[in-house]
DNA sequence: GTAGGGTTAG
């Protein structure tokens, strides 16, 4: 916990006003003199929070701290509310939060159940989520919103089975749950991929009769990511009306994700007024069945209705223009978005990659670079797949390995299986066996990164340089791994043949029809 | 003070 770092913080600064004031953008400081103008001050610190939360429900964390820091510069008590509101204005600035955070344990609210619930959500929407515990195990007494914020927080987190722990625990204090709670679990059954135990929770809704819209709305994206269509249908169908945005959102996921495209269109035609979110999923189904034509009309609707500020809309548009095949479309989409995440620059990294435009993806990643101390964006696994993809589709063996091998040092990221497969293929297309052979040789020893994708990669490289004995060596790993699929065994097949080795073909082919295992048939589900 | 819907990843 770094509660001493905090206090440290407020014990430097002789007075909180100054360091609180540092955060403040300097477009604000109108604001600030207006604030200081107000020589009335209402003591009364109920009034203050009163409309310190209606300036947090309105979003607007600035307002919030300028409100909040004239309020501990005037002396005024400062309460638990008081704190919970100042908190949720800090969700994206852990510093400022940490501050806070300081300022809570002097005024002695740390203990208050809705000042630590605030404090928890604070840290773990500003990505700590070990603060964020810690704050949850050294609260004095839990009750369910506490357990509700912990349970949501480890679930955004990707904490997912510590998530279904935490439930158990909750239940063991005796502590009754919640629509929340429901949600919350529902998330990581859904991310899980644990039907049953979805399953469960929604026997368990119908018998207690507590559906509601928001659990209806978890329980048609859980059914959606576990593809069962049918029962999303359902659910959707059995809530009745009114029905609301969120709900109809998650419906239209259910059609794109099973690539449902009629039904995506039809939707698109049939629901007002739309929303971001839907021309977001609507622009991915686009991406999906390659259709154009609908594209350009949803970024019409898009500007028409003025939806293009929207972040992550705009990054929905690049990969719909880069998979539709539009690249001069996509870099100009990109071009406007004004605070381009992570997201928008591998979008168009790899827009450039998939377009056989390498040394422009190697151009765009280094700008991102350039920019990364003034943006504060850097890049991560997924924007370091796409500059390697993209050196593998333009040959750039040089430009890969320099990538490649400063992961770690230059952007603390350890490369993962799918670095590694990528990175193996690059180097067998090339003809650099032996390079492949020592990078495939050194993953041997960790068995999560020397995944099936590895082997497949390192034996098409082998099948490339016509190395049997490698190749073979490969195959046992590549038929131990993954044993049930039965396209492993045809690629297999299909490299002993290569060589010959006829009589090897035979055995495999008879293993895999004594095992019965047979290759699902390819499909092309075109647009519509 | 807690809860439902969106983008990228050969």
């Amino acid at each position: 916990m770094k509660v001493s770092w905090a206090l440290y913080l407020t014990r430097r600064s002789s007075s909180f006003v100054p360091s609180l004031a540092l955060f403040v953008p300097s477009q604000c400081f109108s604001t600030l003199a207006f604030v200081a103008q107000m020589t009335h001050w209402d003591r009364d610190p109920s009034r203050l929070n009163a409309i310190l939360t209606s300036h947090t429900r309105a979003g607007d964390p600035t307002a919030t701290i300028l409100l909040f820091q004239q309020m501990h510069a005037h002396g005024v008590r400062l309460d638990s509310y008081s704190f919970s509101s100042a908190l949720s204005a800090c969700s994206n600035a852990p510093a400022l939060g940490r501050l806070v955070h300081g300022l809570m344990l002097k005024a002695g609210c740390s203990s208050s159940p809705i000042s630590a619930t605030a404090l928890l959500v604070m840290y773990s929407s500003s990505g700590c989520i070990r603060d964020a515990r810690s704050v949850f195990d050294e609260m004095p007494a839990r009750d369910s919103v506490a357990w509700n914020a912990l349970l949501s927080s480890l679930v955004s987190h990707g904490l997912l089975a510590d998530a279904v722990a935490a439930f158990r625990l909750m239940m063991g204090d005796g502590v009754s749950f919640t629509g929340s709670t429901l949600c919350s679990l529902l998330k990581a059954c859904s991310a899980l991929r644990d039907i049953r135990k979805g399953k469960q929770i929604h026997a368990w809704v119908i018998v207690t009769g507590s559906q509601s819209l928001e659990i209806g709305t978890t329980f048609v994206d859980f059914y959606s990511n576990c593809a069962e269509v049918a029962a999303a249908i359902e659910v959707f169908s059995s809530l009745g009306k009114p029905k609301d945005c969120a709900i109809l959102n998650a419906l239209m996921n259910v059609c794109v994700q099973n690539r449902l495209f009629k039904e995506v269109f039809a939707l698109l035609v049939k629901v007002r007024p739309l929303n971001c979110f839907m021309l977001t999923s609507a622009l991915s189904a686009c991406s999906k069945c390659l259709n154009l034509l609908y594209g350009r009309q949803i970024h019409c609707v898009i500007v028409r209705n003025g939806f293009n500020f929207d972040a992550i809309l705009c990054n929905a548009l690049v990969n719909m223009y880069s998979k539709c095949g539009d690249l001069r479309a996509a870099h100009s989409s990109f071009a406007l978005i004004e605070r381009k995440s992570v997201v928008s620059w591998t979008s168009i990294i790899d827009a450039y990659g998939s377009h056989g435009r390498g040394c422009e993806a190697l151009r765009l990643f280094k700008m991102m670079e350039e920019e990364k101390n003034s943006s504060n964006v850097s890049p991560n696994a997924a924007t370091l797949l796409s500059v390697l993809t993209a050196c593998s589709h333009s040959g750039l063996v040089q430009e890969a390995k320099e990538c490649f091998f400063s992961m770690k040092d230059r952007h603390d990221i350890d490369p993962g299986s799918e670095h590694y497969a990528c990175f193996i293929d690059l180097l067998g297309r090339a003809g650099k066996l032996e390079e492949a052979w020592g990078v495939f040789c050194g993953l041997e020893a960790s068995c999560d990164k020397l995944t099936s994708a590895v082997c497949v990669a390192m034996l098409n490289a082998c099948k490339f340089s016509m190395d049997l004995l490698k190749g073979e060596v490969v195959a046992k790993h590549l038929l131990e791994l993954d044993m049930d699929n039965p396209s492993n065994y045809i690629l297999v097949s299909n490299f002993l043949g290569a060589f010959g080795r006829w009589e090897a073909v035979e055995e495999l082919r008879k293993e895999i029809s004594s095992r019965g295992l047979r290759k699902e048939l390819g499909s092309s589900q075109a647009a519509s």
